[in-house]
DNA sequence: ATTTACATTGACGCTGCGTAAAGGTGTAAA
DNA sequence: TTTACACCTTTACGCAGCGTCAATGTAAAT
């Protein structure tokens, strides 16, 4: 009995693409090829098929298939096994993306505004990472190495409800800082409850407390374009008025 | 400060490749572009390269990214959530695919021979399967609906005890049977028990044994190219030679 | 004789880049 | 000033496993 590609593809319930795919890369040749150059398939190679599909199924590749049954004493259980050891390695990867995204999910419950807590989020990681990498010397040598550790050291170790504040403190210095700006008035009422969130938020990393670091930051922010970057997308000059309201606040000579 | 695409790609810990190509699937396009044609990023373009890794790490496709991250008040939250139930698909299909690995590796404990019983397997599939698809007509009107429904439920339902009795059966079916065709007499006493055995195999599956359903079997195997393929690709003329065996084993008229 | 069903060989598309290839720039050392 | 060398550019194939046209030849049924 010979089958042509369509009646093989019913018989398997592959498509004939698939049979023609299978010739090309060689993993399934057609017992001969009549005048009309159609591809007639006998029995063996129904066989053949079974078996590809059999270890197809197995989510193993056609290339490791194609050595499975091409060698005749190719130890197909042993290439199982390999194949197991993969997929439990996948399995675990998969497991872990989960836990990640579903962590993000859960971290969004304190619902401030996505892109916000996004954009705080980078900016958290680019306060640890980049100001580490880029001004970390500068800043060691300013305000010393242990300080500097222990920032960075509290920022991390940060329990959930503690970010959660943490973030609401800096939600709130946003959305006083661009009504404060809109006041026109660095020494105003609503600038100087913006430098006095400001401190507040500051005070969930920093060690301890001084007008000078805090002024010193300040004027990081407007000397630094990413930190301007950040506090001025909303609102072009904010991170200059930020500076200066702070400035103010701590009796900083401007 | 201005970032040139190996400086970005220092910064972010991409290869300069990924920066180019999401400048051309316009998911993060340089600020400028300087007279010598050179992408240049500004602190605006490392936020934004921020929000993209952090998705990718989340395992979301690009093009989902950049719906998420273009259109400004997009729920990202939202996306994140469709996207784990994706993946918790994914992690079902994984565990699946794992056990049925897992099955196959122990199966072969049994130790028969992996091809014939990947042949038997294919076989099972395609008795279930494709006879129910394509035979399952005529075999209902023969033997009734009941009775059909009963045999692919006991067959899907076996314990793996019982599968493997039967796959014993069948490879003494399948032994005897090409011994008895050398011998050349299917009425032999080797031809009789292959017939005597193929009864016991089939009993796994029927309901109740007849002699005429029997020998009707035994005739499709000949008419049936799918199952006269089975048989014949060891030796070819073996399905004639089982049915003129069971023939003679109930009494039929040849 | 015509329609219909089925066969063939290309060849592009999908995902997210890796990896040359071939050639212009920028900067520092000789 | 030349030379070297690092860094930039665009173009384009490759991967895995087919799906999906497109253009065209053949077998079988009406």
């Amino acid at each position: 009995m010979e089958y042509t590609v369509q009646k093989l593809s019913h018989i398997a319930g592959v498509s004939t693409r698939t049979l023609r795919y299978y010739d090309e890369i060689g993993i399934l040749k057609p017992a001969r090829i009549n005048t009309s150059g159609y591809r007639l398939y006998g029995s063996a190679e129904v066989d053949r098929l079974q078996q590809i599909l059999f270890y197809r199924e197995m989510g193993l590749g056609l290339e490791n298939i194609k050595t499975i049954i091409t060698e005749p004493d190719f130890d197909g259980i042993k290439a199982l096994q390999e194949h197991r050891m993969k997929l439990l390695e996948k399995k675990v990867q998969l497991e872990m993306l989960i836990a990640n995204v579903e962590k993000t999910i859960a971290l969004d419950e304190g619902r401030i505004n996505m892109s916000d807590k996004e954009k705080f989020e980078g900016f958290k990681q680019k306060l640890v990472d980049e100001n580490e990498a880029k001004y970390g010397q500068e800043i060691r040598e300013k305000y010393g190495d242990d300080t500097v550790k222990k920032s960075n050291q509290r920022f991390k170790g940060m329990t959930e409800e503690q970010y959660d504040e943490m973030t609401k403190l800096a939600k709130g210095v946003n959305e006083t800082l661009y009504a404060a700006f809109i006041t026109g008035d660095p020494a105003g009422e609503l600038a100087q409850m913006t430098a006095e969130l400001h401190r507040q938020w500051l005070s969930y990393t920093w060690d301890s407390y001084s007008k000078e670091a805090h002024a010193g930051l300040a004027q990081m922010y407007v000397d630094d374009p990413r930190f301007t970057a950040y506090y001025d997308e909303k609102q072009p000059g904010a991170a200059e008025f930020l500076r200066d309201a702070i400035f103010i606040y701590t009796g900083q000579n401007v």
